[in-house]
DNA sequence: ATATTCCATGAAACCGGTTGCATGGAGTCT
DNA sequence: AGACTCCATGCAACCGGTTTCATGGAATAT
């Protein structure tokens, strides 16, 4: 068996037998004080100082179950909005004196099953970001470790909720009123929760405003895939985009730019997140999600379970709101045409 | 001994009684299947998937030392720069087994050394990027644990280091042979050994060139740091910019829009990363960091090192080349001046 | 003074793996 | 056929803590 960077590292025995004491004493005077005499504890810490004793962590807690780590696993750590909200719960899980795991999934959710199964012993709980697996799967991990999902509606299970209806129904009301009558709402992936909640806000309040929409199905949020949708955004008429992701507006802004066009002169765009939308050219009016508070709260609905004994089954609704920018302005009219309409491919 | 969360995950003693084969055997199936027939590995590997075995890496942790897992420490995940450098640690880490913890040290050299010292237990080594530390506490660390650093050349210390030289140098070349007589170089954090790198690159290709360097210190490098650069440069009679990092130099685009000039027709732009530079608009010139690989070659270098007894002491060297894009051209005849000189600041 | 309670402390059994050493059956050599 | 290797497998002692339960001395009650 080696033993690799123990040199001298002194043991609770080790402790024990220099101060006179049981090993189980110099446990408790580390664990639970109040159940020795003070002088002992004094006795006790003194040596272990003298001797330079760390309790050791992982025996800890490999005895207790308890590991003092969560872990956050999330589809892609470089999309902005997943960064932002890492930063968020690595930051209130550090100051509740707990440390994170990492896993990225790369958006599939084979990797995201691999890390929830490997992770789990050495950790009190998870954090769940935007699950891309089956309902199903995460209740089997659900059940084996305290469990909060962060953008997902599940039943019964521990979730923190960015709604952004409010805010994109903000939107709608906004470019109606700019005098805007076809939009066209940018959405990806398929099945993810917020997608599908986005896309719903915008259908709705398009009804209420008379306002036609038009969903488009972007491949991934990401920046290319915003790129090639503007042909077909175009193609519908729309003199105005709701995107899923400030990525995705991004990308239309780009889009736009390589046929000539301007926004919000001859297009404009309503991005979500509020995460890069202040350092794009020209500023992106975008829903606020709140990502870090998001993930603050989401560990500290974790933590919190793991105190009380019962079930984990709170939900947190954080709303999202409007931020106007630059990138919303008077429907163009009469509506421009795509200068280029046969180059996109999609 | 409170046990929590442990309902029916089997242990080792389980499937060895399952199995009909001693602890001894279905451990060694796992670690050291070479030393076992194929037909009893096979056997125990199958009846362990059959009750859903996982081992437990706390309890091997605690028998050999090791505990399978890495911290990466860096100075702000929201900076797409770590952010993908992150995303490439992460992936070679778990290519070879291993979990990685987060810590986000929020820019401070404090709390990098509060992560470095609560993580040590837990971890067989670090990934410490663009430390914000003093050397004498990095060395401190480094003697307990094995450690590579990111960006920061310290002579018997593990590193990797991006060498920017030669695509600045390129790049100094390319604006020199499209006009451009005086330029500027826009760093931050002053402190930082990539900035000192780049900066010294850029001074001695200008000197080569016959061409006049202008440094500026940014105060940070983010968006907001590098719009507020753009009067200062502009003052100098810049007609081009090299900067620190893409984050900067989009923030200059920002600030040159901002007083209607554009790029590259009126200003020329160099970034450096390459790590948003195809999602701005005009797409930024910029001086590819390989970010990722930096990340996968550093854990690589990290977890070879925990094979071989050796100290750690090898440092990789990864070139960044200059790719072209759409934000340098010719200079203006004559230099533009700022149409707003007061209005900035700094 | 004796019986009773209380509580600080110790002995030892865990937690779930790894690994040094012993063992015995198959294979090889003479 | 008998002696000798060889090596796959098992036994049991660890790793460094926590925690249950037993214990005995002091404090309190009768």
């Amino acid at each position: 068996m080696t033993k690799p960077q123990k040199a001298g590292r002194p043991t609770i025995r080790i402790v024990a037998k220099e101060a006179g004491v049981s090993q189980a004493t110099v446990s408790r005077a580390f664990s639970q004080p109040d159940m020795l005499t003070p002088a002992t504890v004094a006795k006790v810490l003194a040596t272990a100082k003298r001797l330079g004793y760390v309790p050791n962590q992982i025996a800890r807690a490999l005895s207790t179950g308890r590991s003092g780590n969560i872990a956050l696993i999330l589809p892609d750590v470089t999309n902005p909005f997943f960064a932002a909200l890492m930063r968020g719960a690595q930051a209130a899980a550090h100051k509740r004196g707990y440390a994170t795991f990492l896993g990225d999934t790369d958006e599939t959710a084979a990797q995201e099953d691999l890390l929830l199964t490997k992770l789990a012993v050495q950790v009190d709980g998870f954090l769940l970001a935007s699950p891309r697996q089956s309902e199903e799967n995460i209740r089997k991990h659900a059940a084996r470790r305290p469990l909060v999902v962060i953008n997902r509606d599940l039943a019964d299970i521990g979730r923190v909720l960015v709604d952004t209806t409010g805010g994109f129904r903000d939107a709608v009301r906004l470019l109606a009123e700019l005098g805007h009558r076809r939009i066209a709402y940018v959405g990806a992936p398929r099945g993810s929760w917020s997608n599908q909640q986005r896309a719903a806000a915008v259908e709705a309040a398009g009804a209420e405003h008379g306002i036609s929409v038009h969903q488009i199905d972007a491949v991934r949020p990401s920046h290319e895939a915003g790129q090639a949708c503007v042909g077909e955004a175009l193609a519908t008429g729309a003199t105005a985009a709701l995107t899923v992701d400030d990525v995705v507006a991004q990308g239309m802004i780009a889009g736009l730019s390589d046929r000539g066009l301007s926004v919000p002169g001859d297009f404009s765009l309503v991005g979500c997140d509020n995460v890069i939308a202040s350092t794009t050219y020209p500023q992106l009016t975008s829903v606020d999600a709140h990502c870090a508070e998001a993930g603050a709260r989401a560990v500290d609905l974790l933590l919190d379970s793991l105190l009380e004994e019962g079930p984990l089954d709170n939900s947190l609704v954080i709303p999202g709101e409007l931020i106007v920018r630059g990138t919303t302005g008077p429907a163009p009219n009469p509506p421009i045409s795509d200068p280029r309409p046969t180059t996109d491919t999609r």
